[in-house]
DNA sequence: ATAGGGTTAG
């Protein structure tokens, strides 16, 4: 009989499903299989190595006269990892029922089956059985829940978890920081990560990934660029996912640049979504030729892009208006075989639309292969409402009435096709179907930060502790401004309230508190950065052209879409987004 | 001996 360690050895050079087919009849036709513990290794292979196959190791379970906790375990791990993480969890309740115990193991990858499958009512079972098994000292398994509450969108819970754990390693750290970046609680993240450190721990490379990612959402220079610090000092860098979120860092913060100059010096090699994230980076800024440059430059550095380099580059050639060439790449695509999804699409539809080719859009929408989409009839009705096309516009509002969209954007949009046009009686119609539908408005918010401190604003916000100075400011600004020339444009706000109302309801839109704010308390000639979770309004648009002249300040929003930068009364967008 | 945390996207 061979000993372990050639046993051990014939299963790592096992790496084709012929091989693990052959082995399992070797077993079978030696009398083996039944009582091997080799057994329970090859079934493992089989089914989660990538060179496996999931029904194979089916079959070979089914051979299994009385399979053992690791048997059943083995068939568990790979279908939680599979493409269908549900059936992990039916096969955990065949498991439950059968004889054999449930071990932590058993629990750990039953959850990790809940995290893909998003099943938290589950997880939840899962979490009370774990309990009556003993096994809430496991940090590892904890760790697990923690993780599975977090990407269920119960960061709540997860929190609690994470609280009661006696005792933490480095991965329930970043479970937990992570999860808060990816759940939009951006601020609690950076938080934790401060705590984490002032606690003693030493943040590795994954924790940093998850406190960038929430730098990169709330445009947290200061911590930012901490934690790129921390990143140099413990050579963090030498890993290319961590220099990706770097890059990503200071592209969302408004400092392409300083992102472009990380990405020319890293020392490891680029991967894949190191150019994507460049390309994106440019994307925002509207460097449109600078991007389509790396698209071809990344192929040259051997790097094949896939479909998110080319969607964002069409997104790049979408900023820049190079309308000529974003189609053509669009062509490319097609004629290349790419596997194109609704974005790539939506993207496209976005470019012809602005640019004023309607019908074009309309062409494209109408020989997709698959259903168009919520966001793809919003951007074209915003296309609608610019150049004017009612028809089309009404066309586009009657999908998203027919697909049950209750966002208050697209009524708004519709309503200003109409109000344009000065057809009162369907501006009207509009509101009154508002009302019965029971729009729901997505409440706007900005973030700026302030010597390291992110504040953040919604529309209309007084809560603030400098509210009474924000309101005073904003007072100024709109008594300044008068004298350009500037009238607001309160046909955008749809509401039944008089003019003056309307008024102030733009006046207060989160940006411009956010802008104010940045006025009060930062000094003259320095720069002022804003990040607005929607699509900047034409009016805020026009507001801050006219503060920038004003006030003489530089001023950069981060909108849903891209970045503005106002300076000197114009809008790097050029007045084209 | 077998487990947990991870960057890009209209």
């Amino acid at each position: 009989m061979a000993s372990q360690c050639q046993l051990d050895s014939v299963l790592q050079k096992c790496t084709s499903l012929i091989c693990m087919k052959l082995l399992q009849a070797h077993l079978i036709t030696t009398g083996k299989f039944q009582c091997h513990p080799f057994r329970s290794k090859l079934l493992e292979l089989c089914a989660i190595s990538p060179a496996g196959d999931l029904s194979f190791a089916f079959q070979i379970f089914r051979r299994i006269q009385t399979p053992s906790t690791n048997d059943w375990n083995a068939v568990l791990r790979g279908l939680a990892q599979s493409p269908k993480p549900t059936q992990a969890l039916s096969w955990y309740r065949a498991m439950s029922r059968s004889p054999q115990k449930v071990d932590a193991l058993t629990c750990s990858f039953a959850l990790k089956g809940c995290a893909r499958a998003l099943a938290f009512f589950e997880a939840t079972q899962i979490h009370s059985q774990l309990l009556r098994f003993g096994f809430e000292a496991d940090i590892l398994l904890l760790t697990t829940l923690l993780d599975v509450y977090a990407k269920t969108g119960d960061l709540d819970a997860a929190h609690k978890v994470f609280d009661n754990m006696h005792k933490r390693d480095i991965a329930s750290w970043n479970a937990m920081i992570s999860g808060l970046a990816q759940g939009s609680r951006p601020n609690e993240a950076i938080a934790l990560f401060n705590r984490m450190k002032e606690e003693g721990w030493r943040p590795n490379e994954v924790t940093v990934l998850g406190a960038l990612s929430a730098c990169s959402q709330l445009g947290a220079l200061k911590h930012g660029q901490i934690i790129h610090a921390y990143v140099v000092d413990e050579k963090l860098d030498t890993e290319v996912i961590v220099c990706n979120a770097v890059i990503d860092m200071y592209a969302k913060c408004g400092f392409v640049d300083k992102a472009y100059s990380v990405f020319i010096s890293m020392s490891c090699k680029k991967s894949l979504v190191t150019w994507n994230t460049m390309i994106m980076a440019l994307a925002m800024n509207g460097d449109g030729k600078k991007a389509l440059e790396l698209l071809d430059q990344m192929v040259v550095d051997g790097v094949d892009p896939d479909a998110v380099s080319y969607l964002s580059a069409l997104c790049a050639c979408n900023h820049a208006g190079l309308v000529e060439e974003g189609f053509r790449l669009f062509d490319m695509m097609k004629g290349r075989g790419m596997k194109l999804t609704v974005k790539h699409y939506g993207s496209v539809v976005d470019l012809l639309g602005r640019a004023g080719r309607i019908k074009e859009a309309c062409d494209i929408i109408n020989s997709m292969p698959m259903l168009p989409d919520v966001v793809l009839w919003q951007s074209l009705l915003g296309a609608c409402k610019t150049h004017g096309n009612v028809e089309m516009a009404e066309m586009a509002s009657r999908k998203l009435v027919e697909m049950g969209s209750n966002n208050c954007g697209y009524f708004v949009l519709l309503s200003n096709v109409y109000a344009a046009q000065q057809r009162w009686h369907d501006v009207g119609r509009v509101r009154e179907a508002m009302k019965i539908k029971d729009v729901r408005k997505v409440p706007g918010f900005s973030y700026t930060e302030i010597d390291g401190k992110i504040h953040k604003f919604v529309n209309g916000d007084q809560s603030h502790p400098s509210s009474k100075d924000i309101y005073a400011k904003l007072d100024e600004i709109k008594f300044r401004i008068k004298s350009y020339g500037y009238a607001a444009e309160t046909n955008l706000v749809l509401h039944d309230i008089g003019e003056e109302d309307k008024e102030n309801a733009l006046n207060y839109h989160s940006e411009k508190l956010a802008v104010a704010y940045g006025l009060i308390k930062t000094g003259d000639g320095t720069p002022i950065q804003v990040i607005k979770n929607l699509r900047i309004c034409v009016d805020c648009h026009l507001v801050i052209k006219i503060i920038s002249i004003v006030y003489k300040r530089e001023i950069i929003v981060r909108d849903r879409a891209r970045f503005h930068r106002f300076k000197e009364g114009v809008c790097s967008c050029r007045d084209y987004w």
